[in-house]
DNA sequence: AAAATACTTGACTAAACAGTCAACAACCAC
DNA sequence: GTGGTTGTTGACTGTTTAGTCAAGTATTTT
């Protein structure tokens, strides 16, 4: 019978902290065991390598990162304020983070991408797949905007992608920069993106 | 007196395309030094480490690009021309690169900073201001297409920022998918960004 | 209490890697 | 032709790194 134990969970964290701190190549096997607090034998009991820990830490991310964008995204959501939530979730998690680390540490998944995505397939196929779910936030708050009559509704799956593309060009920014500035921007320049009309843009917090 | 060589430039260009195509920390001497077609003690005869190689790069590159961009950003090109031209530029660059190496490479400048920034702090440094140069030549675009009537000219610097952070989010989102459509939706969606009016745009190549 | 299952360990192995070094070679000035 | 300067070499060293393994331990079921 299985013997209770908080180890691979554990990993999973230490590996996504220590990822998205540094970078993938930069983060050792002994420094995520380190993190963790466990040996290197459970590493291995639990994962056949990194880069299946990595896979592990895509997936934790997913569950815990998509309940809160369905909520930012609802349906039920005024479409533009989605965007300002949206702009409010990114910032969050961003200061959060900034706070434990010392730096901005912009997108995970972006930074992940960028640096493995030419030298690991399965790795690069789900990052595309989150990619994909969030384009499909964007393209539904946009056409539910245009259906309210609040943007030009041409060219929605277009303008989703000048949204995915900015923000994570802003995150990337913030990264390097180690600065906060383009996040501040952020839902400002979004609703500029789909142009919204000012007096029509919610309340920017 | 000098012994005429070729090895320092090789190397440069080594490097430069290794940390382009895969990541900086995939890239190792050893790999650097075949590539170049020297040995490793050329490499440290010429480079203190690979870091400071990877300075050199960013300023070979500089010297390589600055001319072609002053050409693009030159005032004397009508504003809005200018972005297209830019769109060109950068799609011509990804292109070759593509072929050479059989997957979307993305923006070098982007990528390193990701994932070396938190890590080098004189990198780090040095994409930051090649960044601020890019942001100048997008800002004075800006202005002078306000000046022409062609764009409403509140709020320039932002827009400059919005442009560039969304260049960059494409491209890295190109490199990732492995796909040039962002590239091909650069210029449009540029002079979207800026709020250029269809019938104002420059013929789309 | 015993057996089965799952978790834990850290020394160990082999490979990869950055960086060093003494010696040699090529080029140019004198 | 000689001496000075610069470039080249690749075996070598020490460190880092991923991954293995036999043995031990903890938990649960029978």
């Amino acid at each position: 019978m299985a013997r209770p134990s908080q180890a691979k969970e554990n990993l999973i964290k230490a590996a996504y902290d220590l990822i998205w701190e540094t970078s993938y190549g930069a983060t050792s096997v002994d420094d995520i065991c380190a993190r963790a607090g466990v040996r290197k034998g459970s590493f291995y009991h639990f994962f056949e390598s990194k880069a299946h820990l990595t896979i592990a830490t895509l997936d934790a991310g997913r569950a815990k990162h998509f309940p809160e964008l369905n909520e930012i995204f609802s349906p039920l959501v005024p479409p533009l304020e989605r965007f300002v939530r949206f702009a409010g979730y990114v910032l969050f998690y961003q200061q959060e983070r900034l706070a434990l680390t010392g730096h901005v540490c912009g997108c995970a998944l972006s930074s992940l991408g960028s640096e493995v995505g030419s030298m690991d397939e399965l790795i690069r196929t789900h990052i595309i797949d989150i990619f994909s779910s969030h384009l499909r936030y964007y393209e539904s708050a946009i056409r539910d905007a245009a259906r309210e009559g609040l943007i030009d509704g041409t060219d929605a799956p277009l303008k989703a992608k000048m949204i995915q593309h900015y923000v994570q060009g802003a995150l990337t920014h913030a990264r390097v920069l180690n600065d906060l500035t383009p996040v501040h921007d952020m839902a400002r320049s979004m609703l500029h993106i789909l142009g919204a009309k000012p007096d029509l843009i919610p309340a920017l917090s």
